[in-house]
DNA sequence: TATGTTCCATACTGATGGGTATGATACAGA
DNA sequence: TCTGTATCATACCCATCAGTATGGAACATA
């Protein structure tokens, strides 16, 4: 084992990440990412088959990454309920500022729609950080600091509207200012804990 | 002005929405546009000037197709909170259902992001949607059917909802139910009903 | 020191597809 | 009937880019 270069695939994802969050996978080529990696197109394919073995790996090390700063932010906090709204505000602010998140997971759904290793890797990120957001919801109401009727179909509601919020975002740059943001934690917060009330006001109306 | 063929446009746009929403802008070829329509990539250049002008085309066509039907949807009723939930249901609907409709406006989602005109169109679209759902909010309200405390911002983050629920619906197709999209609804007019107070109860506590 | 293996660069191929050049055809107005 | 213009087809150009063939350099092992 000669030659070792054990770091060069990880780094390869990382710059594909970083190139594909600024302009989406087709108008990345492989020379690009092998340049920002310090290599050429030959090396590259010594470790990628492809440029869509190129693009899971990148997807890989964004989940990673996100995955880690969501631990990192709320590792320093015990109360169940702040655990969950630095979270909450975390993703919010991830989604609103972060314009790389915004390209790159809109093209990762976008591919996703026509591709089953991608959307399969998109909906395993996506159960995770789901379960997250039961657990702590979970935690906060055994530590009688909120009441949720229907823990995870509250969950699915406000992730839903946070994807939204995300793509709202990009149009309506207004959402980056802190009080926005603010208002969009509290809306959110709001959908976890009186939608099922909500619901079922709605439906006696019927 | 001869040689008239004054729906050739109309025609190749609607060809373009199509394929676009089978396989995305970028797996799509102008000769097959002008095919599914019946012509040629020629003739195709003789009506529009790029491939950037005919995804304008298609997404122009959609936003005008979505609004007609949404409107012959809503038109045979007259009581506002009906036409609110009919809104809502059709709007579900074809988020949940209509793969197309995912495809594409997950399409135009993420060329938005790199292109102005693009991203100035469905601002627009999205403007008209959300004005819509205002109306029938305020006129469900004066009707006193409703009770809502900041319907622009409740329809905001329930039109975010939207969003990711379709998206959702592209990896969990037990969203497809009719029982979970009647769920669903109910969800989003629960958002709609009570996100105010939610988020008040929620700052209280922080 | 000899050898095999991995990593990497150079140079290439081949296909795809947006866009164009050119000419034919059909219709409107004179 | 003649002429000009808009519509369309055929055939082509050419830039881009994924993927490959080949050989060299470095390092581990013997």
């Amino acid at each position: 084992m000669p030659r070792a270069a054990p770091h060069m695939p990880a780094k390869l994802a990382q710059c594909a990440f970083e190139l594909f969050a600024e302009r989406g996978f087709d108008k990345v080529t492989i020379d690009e990412i092998a340049t920002r990696a310090g290599v050429t197109k030959g090396s590259c394919y010594s470790h990628f088959r492809s440029k869509h073995e190129i693009v899971l790996a990148a997807c890989s090390h964004y989940y990673r990454t996100y995955q880690q700063r969501v631990q990192a932010e709320i590792a320093p906090l015990a109360d169940p309920l702040s655990r969950l709204r630095r979270m909450l505000e975390y993703s919010v602010r991830s989604c609103v500022i972060d314009q790389r998140n915004r390209v790159f997971t809109t093209e990762v759904f976008a591919m996703s729609l026509q591709d089953e290793p991608v959307r399969n890797g998109w909906a395993q990120f996506y159960d995770t950080v789901r379960e997250t957001y039961v657990g702590l919801v979970l935690a906060a109401q055994a530590g009688g600091e909120l009441q949720v009727v229907n823990t995870r179909a509250a969950v699915d509601l406000m992730l839903a509207a946070m994807e939204g919020v995300k793509m709202r975002a990009a149009f309506e740059h207004h959402i980056a200012d802190p009080a926005e943001q603010q208002s969009i934690v509290e809306g959110l917060f709001g959908i976890l804990t009186c939608t099922e009330s909500g619901a079922k006001r709605a439906s006696e109306t019927v």
